[in-house]
DNA sequence: CTGAAAGCGCTAACAC
DNA sequence: GTGTTAGCGCTTTCAG
């Protein structure tokens, strides 16, 4: 049986609020007083229980981390800083999927499973605008990813139209004139969804660049999986239209491209330059490395789960909803002409021929 | 405030143990009694206080999951598909980083993470067999991947052996004879690490086809990331050894491997083939594809996820450890010669010119 | 500075 | 079939 605090309590020869005192760090208590108590619990290897605390301070140090998928790269290394960020500030995060579908997204705001946290992440892909009424839940609730504007909550995200446009200057930069886009969304209400939105950035580079737009360049490609970039590529091949430059509106739809053009025998960058969003690893090791803008995805996971750990704090009067978007930057590799800036990780062992000696077979 | 059971029980004019028989799906409550509480928990809105039911049946229903990093593919494959087993089996999963470090390995086992989970699934790097001793933990555990055996714990892997003889073979099988290989281990204690596992697998093949074992062939690479892998063929290269194919320890040291042959100019598979191990997402992307060893994570994932809740639930005196072994599979691929057989997922929506009004700028 | 005692919301004997 | 009640282990007034 685990030791509680009593147990402690006895053998430190005080009380279990005593107890509790040196464990919560009260600072009014006896330094001798503490230093049995200390000694108390590492002798019973004690540890509180935290559904006990959790029970009595209605807090579990838990939040919720709910995002379509974590087989897709960018969410994966979004899980990844998340979960980095909370554990700097000593929450856990309990993981999990949406499946990137309607149902699931419903259901992790319904609250059904993540009931033990005191909070929820969430990255929306199917809910929109028009959910809004559905984000009213009684409890701290964060947003990540641009899906909704002017909800109830909280919300932190990339630039979207700003990294399309970074993306798309950039392309203008090295002199590219017919710039392609892989991505678009094929309806087109007026919403806001990020593929809209990054639609806009990229009309806004031309615009300013004095270029026409012209849609026979934007592909319409969802979701932004590989195989949906690497068709689209395909696609736009067929089509016969001239596009010196490709700007995928995702990294993995870049992915899928760049294999399309290189079976397809066309030379990146000489004939065509691409270019991703998101920045995730696997962008600086294809052949050849892939251009991407980095949308700040440590910064994003950083200050959403401060954001969420705010709210979970807060007393009295909700303070009014923010929106915080993210700093972006260009990362240039070989896909836009550029030396890859940001060369792999050193080995850490440097590889040799297995210094064995030899048996033959 | 959050209704309570006692609301719930005054609002359907019952006891508080009725509504607890209606939660638990107790049998003997009348239909009607049932309906009156369905109603009022309806009404309230009510839901169960997690913390406390977790106090009081000593049980959380969230498990602990323990891996090296997100970011690496294998391992947000492997979280996403023991999140997708948990949920089936109605528990939550509470994700912790080790940073594949001894340090953070060590902390996952003392607990102090991970302590409102009921049990852990860890997936350990850097620990190995002797350090089995950390193993005697106070709570549920299964192990993934095959870093120690012989330990107190169940224990859940792929089969190393197997899968490396597996690759090998395949190899063989399309006539290479000079096989390269990529992620040996740097030193040589008779251990029982995956790449020793590995190493030895792909020398029984060798000795069953009759083929010398060459240590020039067999490199050296670890951490098993890209960089690694790229750099190691490198070497080989410049080497001047002459091989006609390569086993590369893991996927991603496979995708790095096939960048670095496809600057060198070699082709693959016809001057070099290519297989890797693990058959992540990406491997069917590459270009050329790559083929690859299935280890049977979904199996391993179902199978461990099982495990740990039959430990949870175990009464009286635990069960001798368990060890089992998943099944494995060759995925061939275009980089050893095959059509890829299995294409991506089809498009969700098939890409096409997006449908609007051309505005000229 | 420390102790005594109440009670968080739930489950499970045990009554009826 | 349903109600009563005693804690699970902790935090937190409130006294001292």
């Amino acid at each position: 049986m685990a030791a509680t605090m009593h147990d402690v309590a006895r053998v430190a020869g005080v009380s279990v609020k005593t107890v509790s005192n040196v464990i919560n760090d009260y600072p009014y208590v006896r330094d001798a007083t503490r230093e049995r108590v200390r000694s108390a619990i590492a002798a019973l290897d004690y540890r509180p229980n935290l559904s006990a605390r959790g029970l009595r301070s209605g807090k579990t140090g838990v939040i919720g981390l709910a995002i379509p998928e974590l087989r897709q790269n960018y969410f994966a290394e979004l899980a990844d800083a998340v979960i980095r960020a909370a554990e700097r500030r000593n929450v856990a995060v309990l993981v999990d999927q949406t499946g990137a579908t309607r149902e699931g997204e419903i259901a992790v705001l319904a609250g059904h499973r993540l009931r033990l946290t005191d909070g929820l992440l969430f990255s929306p892909e199917q809910l929109g605008q028009d959910d809004i009424a559905l984000l009213q839940v009684p409890f701290p609730l964060v947003l990540l990813g641009e899906r909704m504007f002017d909800g109830p909550t909280d919300h932190v995200t990339m630039h979207n139209v700003g990294s399309a446009r970074a993306a798309t200057e950039h392309l203008l930069e090295i002199g590219r004139r017919r710039i392609a886009v892989i991505g678009a969304h094929p309806t087109h209400q007026d919403d806001i969804r990020s593929a809209n939105l990054r639609v806009r950035g990229y009309r806004e580079a031309l615009a300013a660049a004095g270029i026409p737009y012209d849609p026979a360049l934007v592909r319409v490609a969802a979701p932004w999986h590989r195989e949906n970039g690497a068709a689209a590529m395909r696609d736009l091949l067929a089509a016969g239209v001239e596009f010196d430059a490709v700007f995928t509106f995702n990294d993995t739809l870049g992915l899928g491209a760049l294999r399309t053009l290189g079976q397809a025998g066309v030379r990146v960058p000489e004939d065509v330059a691409v270019i991703g969003l998101d920045n995730i690893d696997e962008a600086r090791f294809s052949v050849p490395s892939m251009s991407s803008v980095d949308p700040g995805r440590d910064q994003i996971a950083e200050v959403a789960v401060d954001l969420l750990i705010e709210r979970i704090n807060e007393k009295g009067d909700p303070a009014p909803p923010r929106q915080i978007l993210a700093d972006f930057r260009v990362a240039a590799r070989e896909s836009t002409g550029f030396v890859d800036p940001e060369p792999g990780i050193a080995s850490a062992v440097s590889p040799s021929v297995l210094a064995e000696p030899a048996e033959g077979s």
